[in-house]
DNA sequence: GTGGTCTAGACCACG
DNA sequence: GTGGTCTAGACCACG
């Protein structure tokens, strides 16, 4: 059973949330690879979202190689999902540099990043290598 | 002498880009407490922006107290802008908690975070303790 | 339905006479949590008044946490409405205090602000608690 | 010796600020029937305000019959000064009547109004009836 | 000269 | 449809 919230509130776009809602659940493991995803009119039953905005990310994903569309079928995980989801991860890291810098400009002291990263990682299990 | 670029094509919204300009020149000690700022027409002109768009960054920075405007007169440092900014700094810093944590889970390993910290904390001058 | 006037030839800013009348609507129960406020472009047309000026006091009453807007799909009332113009309000009753004191020391004596009072508050029903 | 003071970052002009203060100096009684002024180019440069702020400010209190100029010899404080401020502040006072109805209607109690009054008449003298 | 407000109109992303 | 950003240009009060 797959648990997305989206917040109609927030300056991300809906489209986004979902997004990254589904890698979520792709690397937490509740989706594997070759699970099907909602279809695109169940999941906007459930959340009260526009088709479209599904439709969107489900696309945007398939463009990153993370899900795969079967005509006739829908959408499912593919093997590689970890892999991208993963890939496009570390691109967000590096796309952070910028704002980090400022921080640190602006006094931010590294203790306190590190601090910071303390919270984030504890209780982070160990990643296995899996290549799912 | 203050150098501000803004980037027009950039999908960071100028008045944006602006405050962190202004920021950061703050930051840097090249606008101290009291100094006036470019006037919004004088800025408009130079960097080709509209003055609706300088306005909307001086008001913004006013509200977050590290400007100030003394009508008729122009916008100046306020004594406690270093302060205010680095507060808005770590504002920003416990809002990408949610984002590190997607990092995490998706097998970005804390290793791989402290190298990008190197990058960034290297050459990042001791702040010392300004009082103005 | 709103009902909402402006006066133009008024020395206070449209946008300000947006902001005080969006919160009476609030505060008089118009408006209730959750509930969507007219679109910019609707309430521009029906007041007459450019659709950047009804921004203006949109934005200034998302600040102060009297609503919120769903991108893409409008504006509306928050949870905290009714709490948050109450403590602007207060902000507001204790800015008056240097006005009063140069009242007092001009002369006008307390009775006569006690039959102020009275004009304001006959009528004023006493407010129950809304939890909403 | 006159006391006031300027603070050029208000969103209350400087000239309203320079009247306000004026009228403080009288009420309090720093100032008395037929005394002189200080002149506009002695204010202007001990407080360091443009001269045409301070003669703005001269001139609505003499339109209002609070001073009183005699060509060549600078300006005086009338025999009616007192009177004609306290009339100013009754009007004043009556042009609050809809913000504090705004209050009222937002939840403000008048317990609180009348707290508030507490703090502003604690050590108001009785004003004898002085005619100047 | 300065900032503050407002209009008119455009273009964009998002849903 | 919705809001968010930006430009161009005007007018005003204030100093």
């Amino acid at each position: 059973m797959i648990i997305l919230f989206v917040d109609k509130f927030s300056r991300v776009p809906i489209y986004e949330q979902l997004i990254t809602g589904m890698e979520r659940e792709i690397t937490a493991g509740m989706l594997k690879n070759g699970d099907p995803l909602p279809s695109i009119r169940e999941l906007s039953a459930s959340l009260g979202v526009n088709p479209n905005t599904i439709q969107k990310a489900y696309v945007e994903l398939s463009r990153r190689g993370v899900i795969s569309s079967a005509p006739g079928s829908g959408y499912y995980v593919t093997p590689t999902a970890q892999k991208e989801i993963l890939r496009t991860k570390q691109k967000q890291l590096a796309e952070l540099e910028m704002t980090f810098r400022e921080l640190a400009a602006a006094g931010i002291r590294r203790e306190q990043v590190e601090a910071f990263l303390d919270r984030v990682y504890e209780n982070v299990p160990e990643k296995e290598e899996e290549k799912s």
